[in-house]
DNA sequence: ATTCTCCTATCTATCAGTAGGTAGATAGAT
DNA sequence: ATCTATCTACCTACTGATAGATAGGAGAAT
């Protein structure tokens, strides 16, 4: 095996804790706890706190990706909906936020290797998106500025819908999207 | 006075620290040290941590909302490019978040009476928006469904302007939205 | 086969730092 | 005298992190 079990096990249970209540929401000890070893372990799977933040966000980004597929494959209206349905199911699968919006909301506290792949995150969204826009006929400008609206309505609505604990309010605000 | 002076200084250092950071982003400590006093000074004026972050969302909605003014005031179109206009501020020149912002991201990790002064800031948008886009003709869905969507939009577009760095994709983001 | 060596994954025990919070004293103003 | 706003001094709980020990398995050398 590539990474070990406990590996995937912190991750996944750091990741849940982050996307409820971000950065400061995880904890080698409570992570430690719940899988049923001791702190001291889990730094030997992840040195430092900001080594398994930085793991979190890039593995974080590449399921999202790998679920997206190539902005260049299926047809563009197609992949725009599997866009939007994408955070659709972060949020209503999940019952979380997406784990690149809480961190880019505490962005500029996080320590830099975090900042620096939640950055990636955004970026990897913005090019494809982009691409896909370009397909539909935009301009680079109007792609560009197509794929920060898209971007933006999808990690506010996940913010108000859970905000207001009404998931029917994310439909609402991402309506006419796709 | 009706508060303090001092009151208003730790209000004022804790919202630009959450701002930042979100809810565990600020402490008494830190606060302390900014003013120039001792952290049980601090809490002399918010007994609790929960007591200051709900005074902090109070604040932070009155003020926006003293900004916006009247929903039946001035011309929709007008209002809804003050709406918009607000939120570039709060990015722009404070170079920070909205608070209610990082507080919905973060929102399941927080006490109660933050999580629900924050509810109340997004249940406060919603209905002045809703009056807004009523007044344009909107039947009663479409005025929330837009309402949602401006929300989203807003606040999403200030996570990633932040994120990247970069606050012309807020106005990327936005430039459709007024 | 047995022994030696190395690696993986865990443990115990501990550290310094910081968190929020409290009790009780105190100086100054009203 | 009382109230306001601060102080000193302390507590418990938790944070990320480290040092060093240990058990068990894999592979190689004898």
């Amino acid at each position: 095996m590539a990474k070990s079990d406990t590996a995937e096990r912190i991750l996944d249970i750091a990741e849940k804790a982050a996307r409820t209540g971000g950065y400061n929401a995880f904890s080698f000890r409570e992570i430690a706890a719940e899988i049923g070893i001791k702190s001291a372990s889990v730094h030997y799977h992840f040195p430092t706190k900001e080594a398994l933040g930085e793991a979190l966000a890039k593995r974080y980004s590449d399921h999202f990706f790998s679920v997206l597929g190539d902005p260049q494959g299926a047809e563009p209206a197609e992949l725009l909906k599997r866009y939007v349905a994408a955070y659709g199911a972060a949020l209503k699968q999940d019952g979380l936020m997406c784990l690149c919006g809480v961190f880019g909301a505490e962005i500029a506290d996080l320590p830099p290797p975090v900042a620096s792949a939640t950055r990636a995150f955004f970026e990897r969204n913005l090019e494809w998106l982009q691409q896909v826009h370009n397909r539909q006929g935009l301009a680079p400008d109007a792609a560009e500025q197509a794929a920060a609206h898209m971007i933006a309505a999808l990690e506010g609505a996940m913010i108000l819908a859970r905000a207001m604990g009404n998931a029917a309010l994310f439909d609402a605000a991402v309506a006419g999207l796709s």
